[in-house]
DNA sequence: CGGTACTTTGAATTATCTCAAGCGGAGTGG
DNA sequence: CCACTCCGCTTGAGATAATTCAAAGTACCG
């Protein structure tokens, strides 16, 4: 069950809050010295691996946190099997709600993971006591219903080419503004989700997917490397699927 | 442009918060008799006929506010015309973000609406020194991310039977909630939504809509008092249509 | 009455799904 | 080192749910 690895699971480079890569995006980018203090206090380190269940869907939660590095997903299930994908999870991405204990949804890590958690009751009574942190949730959060907003007119009315293109550019310019924002030139998506889980977000089956980032491929829109990495020569050819009035996006 | 009501369009019934039908459920929910003081200073009143725009998208909002009365929808409009409604705004729900002067989307008064505005800037100081307020709007803010990944799911992996019942079920439950919880006994709907906005919600075309509705009628399942009132026999029927595991729902 | 707006129903079309077979790389064990 | 198997991916062909286009039907309102 354990990965092969050589490295230890826990990196201990990661205790610094002054150090950490999402220090300025997640929900602790508004903190002062002191809030970051209280925070240190009760924060900890956990890492899941590629594939592993982060929370089951009525299970108690006993913490909240952030996700550090990786991807993990959020999705609900039917009685009979069909799964669909409600969120994405990317680093600086907050997982768990406070004032509820146990999860409406199953969290799953797709790539290895870590997450800086806090337990509940404590995250809780310093949301009251820190109003940085309790702002930034509030952003985050509707941060977070804009996002899901979007993913509604996806799923709604979009042709599952236009999903597919979405979905690319959401993650596009969702890498790209993690690293350099170059947007001339060719983006490479490294996205570590399979045409199941693609397929599980926009509401299609597997075979779907595969038909239609073919077609694009075919049609140069993008370039395969291997299965999982892909690369856009042109974002604006892509954008020009996505079926939006593409005007914003990238500059905005 | 005027209704041919006899009666006042503003009825002064609604100056006090103490009397407000959704004092208890909007964003002012958990104030205390000084929190609401500060509230009733900076709020006025505003009413829309049905069919009316409250904002387009694009469109520079100066307030923030509450459904008092009456229904509005929210809904993105793609550039050829294809239309997903990703809000319904029933009594209590609030309107606008804070932080954010213009709105995204399309807000519209299905029936007649009446809105108790905030201006944004002061709203925004006074989410700032009022803790009760920013915590609830945070909470109402996690409830709607929560509907709307409801919706994910209905609207990417639901059948259009399936996306009926549930629409059908979730406005039912809503106005049990409101009204008295009369769990046994035939539930009436009043839902003012063309079959039109119905499809915008779900994804579907009116005709589908249409189709569906009969189909549901035909077996029982839902009766038609005129288009628009719909009168549910016993909602574990309806819910059985719904394709959900139906165990939480009502009780929960 | 006549008109507008909304709804219902039918028939043909189509995008996506389902079922099914085959491909390719990665890891395993002989 | 070479099958061998597993897992994810691709591609094809037929089935189907939902759409599109079209025509009536119904209620409401001046």
């Amino acid at each position: 069950m354990t990965s092969s690895a050589p490295v230890p699971k826990l990196k201990n480079v990661e205790v610094e809050c002054a150090g950490c890569p999402i220090r300025h995006r997640a929900v602790c980018a508004r903190c002062d010295a002191e809030d970051l203090q209280r925070l240190e206090e009760i924060k900890y380190y956990r890492t899941y691996e590629a594939g592993q269940a982060i929370a089951w869907a009525g299970d108690e939660m006993g913490f909240v946190g952030s996700v550090v590095r990786g991807v993990a997903t959020i999705s609900q299930t039917m009685a009979d099997g069909r799964k669909q994908m409600v969120g994405l999870l990317l680093p600086s991405d907050f997982i768990g709600r406070p004032g509820r204990s146990s999860t409406p949804y199953d969290v799953t890590a797709v790539s290895e993971v870590t997450l800086c958690c806090f337990r509940r009751k404590p995250f809780e009574q310093l949301l009251v006591s820190t109003p940085a942190v309790a702002e930034r949730l509030l952003d985050m959060a509707l941060d977070e219903l804009d996002a899901a907003r979007e993913w509604m007119l996806i799923l709604g009315r979009k042709t599952a080419r236009e999903k597919i293109a979405s979905l690319l550019t959401i993650v596009a310019r969702r890498e790209a503004t993690v690293g350099l924002p170059a947007i001339k030139g060719p983006i490479v998506i490294d996205l570590p989700l399979t045409r199941e889980a693609m397929a599980d977000y926009l509401g299609l089956t597997l075979e779907t997917v595969s038909r239609q980032i073919s077609a694009l491929k075919n049609e140069g829109v993008i370039e395969l490397d291997g299965k999982r990495r892909i690369a856009v020569p042109d974002i604006r050819l892509l954008m020009a699927e996505t079926g939006d009035d593409m005007d914003g996006g990238l500059i905005a």
